[in-house]
DNA sequence: TAGATTGTTAATCGATTAACAATC
DNA sequence: TAGATTGTTAATCGATTAACAATC
């Protein structure tokens, strides 16, 4: 295809890559919409961007629409897909089951997107052995041994704060090459592993800032 | 005090905000371990932040710093806290009473820094009447009455996409001061709310790409 | 063709880093 | 005082926006 013998070699910022995934999801929805094409402009109009941004963006990863036309959105939507590693099947353990780690086991379409939960871990007597998202869970004691014997992708940390170093040392251990990490820690790991946060209380905070700033104190 | 009539008018950039919870975590740590000071180079090698970086970011809000000294932890988390707003007694409701919800209404600490749930509401006939976190799952219909009855600061959208939008607009016209969202799409809403966007799966795909680029495809 | 919209270069804007005088 | 570290200004770096030739 065109775009990929145009593919830039420079390193594609960070800013670029987090809205990858935005770009994506509403890509999809257009696609369950029947659209076949859209604009730069409206895209930015929808997502809050703007159309430059958006077309910036793209360039990074070669020539995806037509000039005096637009986007296909399939195609645009596959590619994008593409370039994130949708069609990479990454295998993943959780670790934690609580309500946070349930809710992540059953978000929709992770499977569709390539992401296969394989196992999931807790120290908690009374949830080992239980079915969740139809997966069985594991003792906590056993993680090493089967990162050991299973080739994992990404560890995904659901555990309280105060277990989680401990855990994404295991994870590394075992070979992971990235660690999602919902405990609310800064996870000082060698720099080989990826490590991904989602601090859900941090936005909370951001928000009473924004709230009060705005309101008053 | 001192540090707050230097404040500076010039306006707060959104980078510099969403490190503030950051710091304010960290600081609270070192509260619990005793610790009474610490130096911008100290608490940048801990965030993976430059000392630089630290300074010019307090120096929004005013000088906590003593030259030659560094800053008092115990008063520095006390300020930031006070700059986030976390003295500011926020009320909030959720909707949708599944994992996702569960978890965010059991997260610890959110009552200590300001922040309650006052009501709980869902459509699943099932879930309500139920007591999560010692607060009772109302009927979703009962939220527009709610609101009108309650002053409510936050409303927190834990549903599936399909929901989020027109629960959104409830949350607006019930006039919630600000909105955290959970669900995975964009909301379009009237400027004037200030919406706080949590899009979990997102970062699990800036993950896969970040693997997909240092491992090959 | 005429109109529309891309891809890309250049200009602007904003955020991070460096440097250092002020000072505890 | 001497050493340390802040607060702040200036320099650098990076990201966003504007502009427009290329072209579908």
């Amino acid at each position: 295809m065109l775009g990929e013998q145009k593919k830039k070699e420079r390193a594609i910022p960070v800013s670029v890559i987090k809205r990858l995934p935005i770009y994506y999801r509403y890509l999809t929805i257009l696609l369950s919409r029947e659209v076949e094409r859209i604009s730069s402009r409206e895209l930015a109009a929808k997502l809050g961007l703007t159309a430059s941004q958006i077309r910036q963006d793209l360039s990074y990863f070669g020539n995806f629409g037509q000039r005096g036309y637009g986007y296909r959105v399939k195609e645009l939507q596959k590619t994008i897909g593409e370039i994130l590693g949708l069609n990479n099947n990454m295998q993943l353990v959780l670790v934690g089951a609580g309500n946070l780690g349930r809710a992540i086991v059953n978000y929709p379409n992770f499977s569709k997107r390539g992401f296969y939960f394989k196992a999931i871990f807790d120290n908690n007597e009374e949830v080992i052995g239980e079915f969740i998202g139809g997966i069985k869970v594991l003792h906590l004691d056993d993680l090493a041994g089967y990162l050991e014997e299973n080739e994992i992708d990404i560890g995904v940390i659901a555990t309280p704060p105060e277990a989680a170093a401990e855990i994404a040392h295991q994870l590394v251990r075992g070979g992971v090459k990235g660690i999602w990490n919902f405990a609310p820690v800064s996870l000082n790991l060698d720099k080989e592993v990826i490590v991904e946060n989602v601090h859900i209380s941090e936005s909370l905070l951001t928000l009473s800032f924004r709230i009060k700033e705005k309101y008053g104190d």
